[in-house]
DNA sequence: GGGTAACCGAGACGGTACGTCTCGTCTTCCG
DNA sequence: CGGAAGACGAGACGTACCGTCTCGGTTACCC
């Protein structure tokens, strides 16, 4: 893709002041928490005029979540490892890890909770994180079908609502996180093959 | 226990205000939706002082809570139906029933990001709502497990978190609601006994 | 004029409960100043319920009003004392002492401000305060007028404004109060009679 | 003096604003009275918003004293004319056409019963308008003792007390102006020269 | 001595302004 | 011309009192 955009005049957008932007976001809502964080308050600690916060990013949702991934590692493995079970295994141990981040679940439940307020950030959040791990849930069940590695009538979106929204409901709801025996109950769920016998 | 409270002195709290207020906040949230939700405007549409608001609960997002009570059926049945199967079809029919009333889902939808956002609406709103629920599912896989008609491995605790977490999700990141289809999915996956063969 | 009210049915009105509502605001607005003395901390004060606190007196300024006669002697000799300046001289003396007595100078200051804000309350300050005093003073210079012990132009209205004048003044605009100079000054503006050499 | 303050970063506030709010001011006073007056009813005739009333003047009253200032002339001649009688009395005449005024008795009653309830603003309406115009007066008598053309005991401070005691009594207690009568008592009442004969 | 009327303390009610807070925009100057 | 500083219009927040209106309960007169 060719370059179609303006050749960029005027000065430049500081990388700095973009990153004082994102780390003091993420640091703020460690310190009081996603609702007293404010644009105000990110600006002001960033050493930044309100309006270059307004300029680049439409929320303080927004600031958060490309924060997110400047601090947490946000990638997931989708590696062929043989069986479905590994991968699901791979996935969901990856999956525990991120939660286990330092301010990566209160973040997500922040953000999660944004989503259902404003229809407009629920988009950019779905497409933009929600649907990236989906997507990378769905690969893993589909070759997994590929390979006849997999319970029948198991289809990959299903699956990927249970695994999700266990994960989400343990965030949301129960403020308890992935243990191993959760990981292991739910594998158990998710690759029996009862009708096979 | 006998009433240890004093005898009622002074002027009683107006049954008629109560349920003004509850109807105008259910009427404004599915109006406005829930940001736009003021205080203010639940008082002025119920043509009550906002202290008089403030006076019985502490958050927007209280009234509704119980205006979500008058106006939706929130019961659940756990009535011995002789089969885990049954119990669970039954209990996943009145949940896709309770989500499709109108307005109810937008509601919880924010309630659950308001429970995100506030911790003492967050007890009170699992409380009140989540662990109701909760238990009367709890309480049909316990009696399955009395009865031997269970998956051997499947707690009550874990098959809550599966269901309740399928229908969350669905409720919070997919806007999709219960259909028939996935309730036969999640029976399917629930009631198999893969170590009985 | 014989008492045409009905001659009394029902519960007689407390004077206990008047006494402690009248002393109950006069110690808070000694407490906590005449702008955040309110009824409804009056009648807690007092053990009363607000509404016999309304019952009984229109404002808070009215209660404070009766609460000041019931506290500080308001009564000023008007005896014939034989020449116009020592009578004028009693007077002043008499008006000293009382702007003297604690408590009594804040509360004229809030009562004075108060009239000015509340026209009916203008009224009853007037007639049952202002013109008591001024009618006194009056009396003292018109029987001045009469022995002939008087400067010529000097009329018992001008005169009451000029005095009146200058202790309101002094009160509300410089907190100082009137002195044994002033008085003297006082006296000597008052008495001399140029016209006569 | 130099000006020390930093050169003014950001946006300048807004003359006309200002004038805005100070007009709005002055016109719902006269409209509503002070009682009522409220700076939600400033801020909205004047198309501002509260905050920016709230950021620049600390109560209505001292939004009301600005205003006063920008309404009515509160100049006072001090012009040397020869005779403390021709001083005094075109003193005597300013002030009574001052508040003849339209609006301005209103206002200045409102202004004094307020400095009775707030000690803040006691000050700032004391040194912002009470002082200058009795400075005024002082340095008339103080001139006229320079010439001996004084009665001996009339100190200058005294002679304020006297002529501002009477007027703010009129205001005050009486609701009547200065006439032409008791502009002629007063200066006889300060200008005889008993002791000189 | 029962009936009835006015008082009492308590406190919920509809209102309304308070002063604060944050929003997102606009304006100004500096680099 | 990007960015900081910060004033601006807007409007909800939660609080405080207002003055009114029930309540249940207490006197005190009246028949």
């Amino acid at each position: 893709m060719s370059s179609a955009t303006t050749p960029a005049r005027g000065r430049r957008r500081s990388e700095q002041t973009r990153l004082a932007i994102l780390t003091a976001a993420y640091e703020l809502t460690t310190e009081v928490g996603y609702p007293d964080l404010t644009i105000e308050g990110i600006a002001a600690r960033a050493g930044a005029g309100k309006q270059t916060v307004y300029r680049w990013w439409p929320t303080k949702a927004d600031v958060l979540l490309e924060a997110l991934a400047l601090k947490a590692d946000l990638k997931v493995s989708t590696a062929d490892q043989g069986s479905f079970e590994a991968e699901l295994d791979a996935f969901l141990q990856d999956s525990a890890a991120l939660m286990a981040f330092p301010g990566v679940a209160p973040v997500l439940r922040s953000l999660m909770a944004e989503a259902q307020r404003d229809a407009d950030f629920r988009r950019r959040f779905r497409d933009g994180f929600l649907l990236k791990r989906r997507a990378a849930l769905e690969t893993i069940v589909e070759r997994a079908a590929a390979r006849g590695d997999k319970p029948d009538r198991l289809t990959g979106a299903f699956a990927a609502d249970v695994v999700f929204g266990l994960i989400w409901y343990r965030i949301l709801a129960t403020e308890r996180l992935l243990d191993e025996d959760d990981i292991a109950a739910l594998e158990q769920l998710l690759t029996e093959h009862p009708g096979k016998e």
